[in-house]
DNA sequence: CCGCCCATTGGCAACGTTATCAATTGGTCT
DNA sequence: AGACCAATTGATAACGTTGCCAATGGGCGG
């Protein structure tokens, strides 16, 4: 109704400091050919006035939204929230991701997507549309989604891939899941164990593939089987309990269990209880994620921890590295794991 | 650089219909007065050629900006972030806030600001004049910052203050805090406790009064006394455990304790193990907030749900019916506590 | 049958910013 | 010294949408 107009704008600030709107303009886009002693004058005036410029008004006039947009799933983010199993997921993305952007007078938003739904490309065209960002950034199963990857490249909007690998179009920026589950597997070994189980992720994620192949190629050099040792689950905790039940209700059970993600993990603990074994001294277990949660079970999980933050945080530099058109950006496209030793691994039983 | 712009705008809809500007713009913005066979004809247009209105224009021409701004205290998130305590709140509010926004055509931003800086109110200037949002939502703490609620009050923007009471300006959305206490003060009365110890939060925060109202009310009508039974933290884990060393570290310690936050709980919980007290055997304890952490706790926390998400969905709905000029909009302005019972409460050993 | 009112539609300006191009200045190169 | 060039500043036209007001047409009371 009450129709609510800017209170300061470049014009007022263009008469304060009596020069055109478009030097105004110049100072702040921090455009070069001002002379220091106008700049200064000029930036007088917007810091005299609170003078702030209006994205919207920037947007329209063709320019940068200084908006970058971030793409959830939707189906996953409700289901992890009916489930209230706590991914902190989200808290991370916007805490890496925000802060960034910050930093650079950038905003961030996050929308939720189906990546599953017929009209995903029209779904997302629609947010395009509607808040014109400068930059977009996918997370998994989007960043894997064909049919986005290709409708992002062409509207030639920059645009992110966490946890997806090169190939595609788009900038990818992943963990080095080989290596991590290498790491974990090693430190099993290490720890004496030899039948070291490995719960996988959705198939639909391309890192629940890589996880696997850190987890067969550490398995293979040390000469040991990895043939009946691989169940997949699909990262929620119920299925976490089905892949353990299958890997320890059995005669030759594992004596060591990787799940490759913390929701898997707690339902193989629980699994481990019901069926009366002691972790660790039964059972070793190491996760993937390293959230909150596994720090106060009992026992504490020891874990890869996850830099999602971190991994938010360069896609975001990236992402605006871009648009600001540094051709030589290269972002660390493989962010390193990291082992966080708690209470869940011992050695096997003799 | 390369100047993008809109891809299907207003006009094209209108060429393609065959109508003015104007009337499209009526379709779209579902006002009364045009013909059903034309809004047919449009509408069809629309459809056919995925058109989308621009955020940016539409808030250019000074009408709605369907933005609905979140305000969270930058130095308590980044505090969270770093303890990776995993505080789920900004999960919580998203999901809530998020899907009501959705079903309205808003969207949702958030944003840190930090309520203590001497330049708050520059800051929410800035954000304000950056983004033009139709209302913006108030998380405690700055649900309670004078400075800032004034200041919204001024500016005429519909807002909610999550977490406070009536009072100021602004639509107050709170959870029943003393209700809440109660219940879980009631509950460790009815298992037999006397003393019962109570871990406030951070003063800053007016719910933290209305909690401690709740307990030694309660406690009072049982007849039992509460003077040296209540400490205040200030929601870190770390400052419950120096609040809960207190209660259970001397004589006449507490067999029951009541946290304010799930992370005080935890901190309590470890002292509690530290000092050789069996939970629930030798210390009862319920926390508020009902994360996900306490699940996996061992014994797993009994606790006050605090529905957030819901919280943060009448919230946005409220911003709504009050920016459609519903006038009558009577917002929920106490939201009902649940208690979860779980494993961390028994009667007092004798 | 006349005039008035309401429902419906269209035309045009305005919103705040940047892109584009033109104008001015002062200096440098031959 | 003439001309050209770079640096600096300004003027104007977009951008996509809605507010406002005018224009049109049809129905209804007198």
């Amino acid at each position: 109704m009450a129709r609510r107009r800017q209170s300061v704008t470049i014009k007022h600030v263009a008469a304060d400091a009596g020069v055109s709107l478009q030097t105004v303009s110049r100072v702040i886009n921090k455009e070069p050919n001002v002379r220091p002693s106008m700049k200064e004058r000029v930036q007088a005036s917007i810091d005299k006035l609170g003078y702030v410029p209006s994205i919207a008004a920037q947007r329209m006039s063709g320019s940068r939204s200084y908006l970058i947009l971030a793409l959830n799933d939707r189906e996953r983010t409700i289901a992890d929230w009916r489930a209230r199993e706590g991914t902190d997921w989200v808290d991370q993305m916007l805490l890496g991701g925000m802060l960034t952007c910050a930093e650079h007078g950038y905003r961030m938003m996050i929308e939720l997507v189906d990546t599953h739904h017929d009209h995903v490309e029209r779904e997302i065209a629609a947010v395009l549309a509607a808040v014109q960002p400068d930059g977009v950034i996918l997370t998994p199963p989007h960043s894997d989604n064909p049919l986005i990857v290709s409708q992002l490249a062409a509207a030639r909007i920059p645009f992110v891939r966490i946890g997806s690998r090169g190939g595609g179009a788009g900038i990818a920026i992943s963990m080095d899941d080989e290596g991590s589950a290498r790491l974990a597997t090693e430190h099993l070994l290490a720890n004496g164990h030899k039948r070291i189980g490995f719960i996988a992720g959705s198939p639909e994620y391309e890192l629940s593939g890589w996880r696997v192949d850190g987890w067969r190629a550490a398995m293979e050099e040390a000469g040991f089987a990895t043939g009946d040792l691989m169940v997949a689950g699909d990262f929620t905790r119920a299925s976490g309990e089905v892949a353990a039940r299958e890997l320890l209700d059995r005669a030759d059970r594992a004596t060591a269990i990787i799940a490759s993600n913390d929701q898997m993990a707690l339902g193989t603990l629980s699994v481990a209880r019901e069926l009366g074994l002691k972790v660790p001294r039964d059972l070793s277990l190491v996760s993937f994620d390293n959230t909150p949660l596994v720090r106060f079970t009992h026992p504490a999980l020891t874990a890869i921890d996850q830099p999602v933050a971190e991994t938010a945080s360069a896609a975001v530099a990236a992402i605006i590295a871009e648009t600001s058109g540094a051709k030589d950006s290269k972002p660390p496209s493989a962010i390193q794991g990291r082992l966080v030793e708690r209470e869940s691994v011992a050695a096997p039983a003799s």
